[in-house]
This record gives structure tokens, sequence and C-alpha cells, in this order.
DNA sequence: GTGCAAATGCACACCACTGTGCAAGTAACT
DNA sequence: AGTTACTTGCACAGTGGTGTGCATTTGCAC
């Protein structure tokens, strides 16, 4: 067999694809999905996997590596040729949303991590209870946004966990991020900038 | 020895209380720390690790349950008789954010997946793409954050991710998520929220 | 100092998964 | 039919972890 080094039968190249399609799906079904896994939903025996990716991290590698260029490539079309930012930025992520359409399924698969997973179930209550916070502000109009209430929620949660990544890397001066959070959390939530920044401020201070 | 049934000896106490502290560190260094990496960090052999929680998992889950039981905590008397939604939001992330900077290690443990690794580091140059364009918005007063442009580029990633789970748990419309990203995203970065929906909707129309 | 609970240091069984080797089979192209 | 490239189906070694049992030692408390 020699081990298909360089070859390309037709036959190949379809086994290939399969393999890539059908990781795809079964790591976003459970992330630690073994090759053995993979290879039986790819209707494929182990050893023919190995025979295309030398390895389980290549396997992963090469699905991650698509999945980034395209959204790279949609990002750099959607901005390319427009000067003003906030058009940019909107241009942008209405592109990478819409290639996502194919990775949204990889790129979500980060959060399911075993811990994410169990996280994020025991903080359901507390999401929960945000959630009423904010459908209750969008009722009296305080709050403004085009989301449903609970993805809202999930917003705000993304949000601080971004922040808190964010302190950790060292991007942000920890003594200053919780009010910086609250206030970006608000505007997030369709607060005027100026509002948000006074009202934390009178808190805060 | 009959395995530390119900005992509580000071020296248990005082070996269970490190062991949970020490395992709070070390999973955050490495999520897939072993009970024996965990156990030598505490200066204790991996044994009685064991005599102390049943298996990792029980280990990670006590761990967890705290963290999220303090954030609970501070949740709710954070909101705790505040009526206007704005306000109790904000009392509510200045009351996590204060504790949480004992758990934000372990809150934020949860990004630092073998995969999600993978993806955020190769989606670095997208990233820093989005930083330049925020930092030009910032400039020229067409957004505004009391955030430093890398944490904003952060927060702004997660949103996607955010919203892309919504999706897949089935709380947004994959046809209508697109625009609501869009607006979300600007909207965070301090666009009015009319004027992001205006300017989405002139888009995407 | 005696006694009890806890900690130690082995040992072991076990597991699931990875990556490889090799011989035999099978599809495709000529 | 013959050749080539890919696939299959084993078998195997290796790895790195988990959880347990047991005899021994250490420390705390009374």
């Amino acid at each position: 067999m020699s081990a298909m080094t360089t070859g390309n039968t037709s036959r190949a190249d379809a086994n290939r694809r399969r393999i890539l399609d059908v990781a795809l799906a079964e790591l976003l079904r459970d992330p630690d999905a073994s090759m053995d896994q993979i290879a039986r939903a790819a209707g494929v025996v182990r050893r023919t996997v190995y025979g295309h990716f030398p390895s389980r991290e290549a396997l992963i590698s090469t699905l991650v590596d698509d999945a980034v260029h395209a959204l790279a490539q949609a990002h750099a079309a959607g901005r390319e040729g427009v000067e003003d930012p906030a058009e940019a930025l909107a241009r942008s992520v209405l592109a990478i949303w819409h290639i996502a359409d194919r990775y949204r399924l990889l790129v979500a698969l980060a959060q399911r991590t075993v811990t994410m997973q169990g996280i994020r179930e025991r903080l359901t209550p507390v999401r929960e209870s945000c959630a009423e916070l904010l459908r209750l502000g969008l009722e009296q109009g305080v709050f403004s946004s085009p989301l449903p209430t609970p993805a809202l929620a999930y917003v705000h949660e993304q949000i601080l966990f971004a922040l808190m990544e964010a302190v950790n890397d060292g991007l942000l001066e920890a003594r200053e991020a919780g009010r910086s959070a609250a206030v970006t959390v608000l505007t997030s939530a369709g607060v005027p900038a100026t509002l948000a920044g006074a009202l934390v401020g009178k808190i805060g201070g």
C-alpha cells in the first residue's frame, strides 16, 4: 500500500473529504471523539484515517485551519474598500456569519468542553435571572436589542468571560475591569455609552 | 486507616482546603492536569487526594460548585432591592466581578481547552484586524468604550461565539442571526442602537 | 504515651486510546 | 489482465492516565 503517500485517486479524495466532513460533525457532538468514532462515522476503518492524517492532532489541525482560513477570507472581503469603521465592522460580521454557517459548529465546539459544559450548566440559574432583568429592561425601553432575551443573556455571559480572559492575558487592569465590564454589558444591551458610564460611575464611585 | 470516611482532624481539613486551592491554580495552568500533578503541587501524594475526593470528576465538581455558588450569591446580593433594570444589571456585574477575582481563573479556564487554544491562536490575525478597525473608530469618535482596544476585540470575538452557540441551541433563528450579530457588535462598541440598526439594515437589505 | 485518624508508599488491575506493521483484499485506470 | 493506489482487518506495543488495596508511618489530642 505504501501508505498512500501522495497519490490522488478519486476514491481517496472522496474519502478524505468525507472524513473531514464527518469529523467536523462528530467532534461537535463530542469534542473528545476518538479516531475510531470518527472513522466509524465516516464508514471507514480507523487505519484508513491514519492513512490520510498522520495523527489525531493533524486531522483537527486541518479542520481548524480550513475554518479559520475561510473566516479570515470572509473578514477581509467584507471590510475591503470600506472606509467607515462602523460599516466595515458590520460588513465583516455579516460576511463572516455567512460562511460561518458551515463552521459555526466547529467554532462553537470550543465551548463544549466537559468542564465548560459543567460550568455553563450550573450557571443556568444566574443566567436566567439576568435574562429576567433584561426582559424587564427591554419592556420598559431602558434596553434595546434585536436579540431575543435568552440570546442576549448568552452574550452577556460571554462578555464577562471575554473580559476575565482579557485580565488573565494582561490586556486589562484588574482594578478597573469591573467598572469597564459593567459599562460594556450595559452598552451591549443598548444603553447609550454616556448614560452607562454615568450610571456605573455613580454606583462604583 | 478506614479511608478517612467522615472524620475531622484539623490536619485533614487543612489538607482538603489546600488541595482545593492548589487544584484551582493547577487546573488553570493546564485544564487537563492529572491527579498526580495536583497532588504533587499540593505537597501530597496522589493517594491522599483520593482520600478526600473519590474521583477526579468529584474534585472538579466541588471546585465548580463552590465558584458557581459564590457567583450566584454575589449576583443575587447585587441586584437585591434595586428596581431599575439598568442599575440592577450594573450592580450585579460589579458584585460578580468583585468575588470573581478569585474565580476568574476557574471560569476562564474553560476557554483554555487544547482545541480552543488552537482556534483562538489561529484567529489572532483576524482579531488584530478587527482591533485595528476598532482603534480607528474610537479615534474618529464613531465608537465609544472604556476598554482598551485589544480587550474590546476579545469581547467582539466572544459575542460572535455566543451567538453561534445561541443558534446551535435554537435560541436564535439562523436567518436573522447575522444581522442581529452585526447590530450587537456595533452596539457593544458604543454605536447608538438606532444608528446600528439603520446601518446594518441598509447593508443587509 | 497511648490511641486514633490521617497520610504515605507501594502495588496492582484496568482502561481507552494512539500510532504502526503487515498481509490480503478491492476498486480504478490502461 | 495487469498495475497502481487505496482500503481492510487484524495484531501489537506503548502510553498515561484512573481508581483501589494494604501495610506502614506520622502527627494530633487527650
